[in-house]
DNA sequence: GACCAGGTGTCCG
DNA sequence: CGGACACCTGGT
């Protein structure tokens, strides 16, 4: 057992925000983990979060998992008093942190998010795990997020039943790109935010928000800021003028979280159409040509 | 039983 | 480059 003391350290809003699938609530407080290949239990305290694993087990991997060296105080201590809004989404985010989850594994997850609500993803990541994952240990009925290669040679039929809808061919496409060394993502972990970046967008499926979200989320790029529905509307109702990254330079990531969460929880005046456009390091604004 | 969901590829002006 | 439209299912 280890405790994690710190307010800057929340389970439940981790599980909320959208960027991890496999972190499930088993009763109040208490938590699964699917990640790197092993089964974790966590559960929330007042003081923290206490992870039913070894002292050595906790400083080699969960640590790093959770980035609980990075200092998020600091983050939103970068954040300008007159931003009321901002600054409200900090407070109430406040003990989000952004994972360092398996590149592979987003990339997939990611793919797969597009036109969907969180419960059909997780669904269907589970279907993928059921299908071809890695059996754990000492952990009936529970299996790894499937390898490359074990997803490239799943039969077609085998891969539409895991409820992919047209984002199957998407899938079968990574997989082999991952196999075959086209994308080599062992690789890329050391490219610039860039290269990485262009290197995403070569799978069919991957656009400017899925190449986001998979660097943030697998590749720990803090910088990148993915504009899906939920952001589209907090910029246009809450930063009609522009939302000016540039405070939070080298973690617009954790900015984001912030916002995309504040936003979801607090439910939203239902509106689509026109956009603000942006690329990563750049301020967001809705007229910003160039 | 509609209606829409954490986008993207494609086509067309 | 901006806008329209189709796309597989399963949630609510």
């Amino acid at each position: 057992m280890v405790e994690v003391r710190s307010q800057e350290f929340d389970l439940q809003k981790i599980a909320d925000s959208g960027q991890c699938f496999r972190l499930t609530p088993t009763a109040p407080g208490r938590f699964q983990l699917v990640a790197l290949g092993r089964s974790l239990l966590l559960e929330s305290t007042p003081s923290g979060v206490r992870l039913d694993c070894s002292q050595a087990e906790y400083r080699a991997l969960w640590q790093p998992y959770f980035d609980l060296n990075a200092d998020y105080g600091y983050f939103r201590g970068a954040i300008p008093a007159q931003d009321t809004y901002l600054t409200a989404a900090a407070e109430f985010g406040r003990g989000i942190r952004i994972l360092r989850q398996e590149p592979w594994e987003m990339l997939v997850t990611f793919l797969l998010s597009q036109r969907r609500n969180i419960p059909a993803i997780r669904r269907s990541v589970e279907l993928l795990c059921r299908a071809c994952g890695r059996p754990l240990a000492g952990a009936p009925e529970v299996f790894a997020f499937p390898e490359p290669q074990a997803l490239a040679a799943l039969p077609d039929d085998a891969l539409a039943g895991c409820s992919l809808g047209y984002r199957a061919p998407y899938v079968r496409a990574a997989a082999q790109m991952a196999s075959d060394g086209r994308l080599p993502l062992d690789k890329l972990a050391a490219a610039d935010d860039e290269t990485l970046c262009q290197a995403l967008r070569t799978v069919p499926g991957v656009g400017p928000k899925v190449a986001n979200c998979v660097m943030l989320f697998g590749f720990h790029r803090l910088s990148g800021f993915p504009i899906d529905v939920w952001m589209e509307r907090v910029l246009r109702e809450h930063y009609s003028g522009g939302l000016d990254l540039s405070p939070y330079a080298g973690f617009e990531g954790v900015i984001q979280q912030y916002l995309f969460f504040y936003a979801r929880e607090h439910g939203c005046p239902q509106g689509k159409s026109a956009a603000a456009r942006s690329r990563t390091n750049r301020a967001v604004s809705p007229k910003e040509s160039e």
